[in-house]
DNA sequence: CAAAGAGATAATGTATACAAATAGCTACGG
DNA sequence: CCGTAGCTATTTGTATACATTATCTCTTTG
C-alpha cells in the first residue's frame, strides 16, 4: 500500500462498501483528498478506478456520486455473474489440476468449519468463499474473464448478501461447493457450469427474498 | 472533444488501433503528451482508460506497453463476446420497441448499400455494423452488460477482422443481421441469442482461418 | 409571482514542478 | 570474459497553483 493512489482507492472503496458513504452521496475530490491524507491527484485516479468498478457514477457534467443500485440493477448483475462464473467453472473443470483441486477442497473445509461453529462465523465463510472462487478463476486461465468478473463481484450488495444467510443457507452453499468439487474431479465442464450458475442464482434469490418487497429498505439503510 | 483527456484518449487509441503504435511498444507519458499537444495529466487519465479497455498493459513496475494478444487471447475474447452479445440480443428481443427495430433495420440497410458497391466499402460496413450492435445494446438496457462489452469489442483484432472478409462473408453477415431482425420482430429472445452467438463465433472463425497457422504474422505486421 | 440572467461559489480539468522509483550503463573485481 | 555494484538518466508518482466549467442564489423584469 505504498502508493498514495492505492491508499485512496482502498479508503474510498471501504467507505462505500461499509455504507459510510451512502448510495447517492456526492464524492468531492478535495474532501476525499483530505480524508485520505493525500492530494487530489491520486484521489482522481482512485475515482476513475471506482467508476470502472461501477461503484461510482458520474453525471454528464462530471460530478461523481456513489452508485445507486435499483433492484433491477441487482438482478442484472447477478444474471451476468451467473453466466460468467458458469463459464469460469466450465473452463476450470477442463483445465483442473490435482494441486488446484486440493486448494479448492481446503477452501471448502474452511467454510465447513466457519459455519459449523455455535454462531456462524460469517467473516470466515466469506474468506473461504473468496478463496474458493478465486482458485476456480485462476484455473480458468482467462485474463479477460477474470477482469470482467471483478467488476461484478466486488459490489456492496454481493458482500452484504451473505449476512442475510441463515445457517441453513450457509450449509446449502457449502454442499453446492462439494458438488462443484465432484464435477471438477470428473473434469466435467458442463456439469460444473450448471452447478455454478445455479449456485449464483440461488444466492440472488436469497437476497431478493430478503429485500424484494422493500425497495425502500436500501434507501433507509443508505440514509442513516 | 473539448476536454484534453478525451483528445488524448482518442489520439492514443487511434494510434494503437491503426498499428502506428505496434503491440509491445512502450508508452511513455511525456512523449504521448507532446504528440497530443497536452500535458501529462490528461495523458495519464487516458492511459488508465486504455488500460481498463485492455488495449494497454502495465508491468509490475508501472511501465505501460501496447497490449500483445496471443491467438489464445483472441479466442478467449471472442468466446466471451459471443456469450455476452447473445445475452444482449436475448434481452433486446424481450424489450424491443418498434422505433428501435426501425433503427436496426436502417443500420442494416446501410450495410447492404456498403457491401453492394463495386468494391466493398469496408468503412461503411463497419459504421453500419457499429450502429446495429449499439442499438441492440441500448435496447438490452443493462448498463453492466454494456460496460463489459465495450472492453471486448473495442479491440484492434476485432476491427481488423472485417478487412479479412471477402464479399461473400460480408453478405453472409448482412443476412445474419436480417435473421436477427426477424427474431427481434417476433420478440423471440432465445432465437435472437442463438443467432447472435453464432454470428460472433462465425466472425471469430473467419479471423482464425486467416491468421490461424501464422501466429508470427501478427508480429510481422506489428514490427513494420 | 414566475422566469431569466448575472454574479458569486464551488467543483472539476490542466499544467507544471518536484519527488520517488526504475532501468540502463559504466567501471570495477573476480 | 562475465557478473555485479553503483551511478546516471529516464520514467512515473504526487502536490500545488491556476483555468475552466458548472451550480446556486439573488436580483431584475415581464
Amino acid at each position: 500500500m505504498s502508493r498514495a493512489s492505492d491508499r485512496a482507492y482502498d479508503v474510498i472503496r471501504n467507505m462505500i462498501l461499509s455504507g459510510e458513504l451512502p448510495a447517492g452521496a456526492q464524492l468531492v475530490e478535495e474532501a476525499l483528498a483530505e480524508k485520505c491524507g493525500v492530494s487530489r491527484t491520486p484521489v482522481r485516479e482512485a475515482m476513475r478506478r471506482l467508476e470502472s468498478d461501477l461503484l461510482v457514477t458520474r453525471t454528464d457534467t462530471q460530478r461523481s456520486f456513489v452508485a445507486d443500485w435499483s433492484l433491477d440493477d441487482v438482478a442484472d448483475a447477478f444474471e451476468l455473474r451467473a453466466m460468467l462464473e458458469g463459464q469460469a467453472a466450465r473452463r476450470a473443470a477442463e483445465r483442473m489440476t490435482d494441486a488446484a483441486l486440493e486448494r479448492i477442497r481446503a477452501a471448502n473445509r474452511q467454510i465447513g468449519i466457519a459455519i459449523g461453529k455455535p454462531s456462524p462465523d460469517v467473516a470466515g465463510f466469506l474468506e473461504g468463499n473468496r478463496e474458493f472462487h478465486a482458485v476456480i478463476l485462476e484455473v480458468a486461465g482467462s485474463r479477460r474473464l477474470a477482469s470482467l468478473l471483478v467488476t461484478l463481484v466486488e459490489q456492496p450488495v454481493v458482500w452484504r448478501t451473505a449476512y442475510h444467510y441463515g445457517r441453513e443457507e450457509l450449509r446449502r452453499s457449502h454442499n453446492e461447493h462439494d458438488e462443484l468439487i465432484a464435477a471438477f474431479a470428473r473434469r466435467d465442464g458442463a456439469w460444473a457450469a450448471a452447478i455454478m450458475t445455479s449456485h449464483i442464482l440461488r444466492a440472488y434469490h436469497a437476497y431478493a427474498d430478503a429485500h424484494g418487497g422493500f425497495a425502500e429498505q436500501m434507501h433507509r439503510e443508505a440514509a442513516e
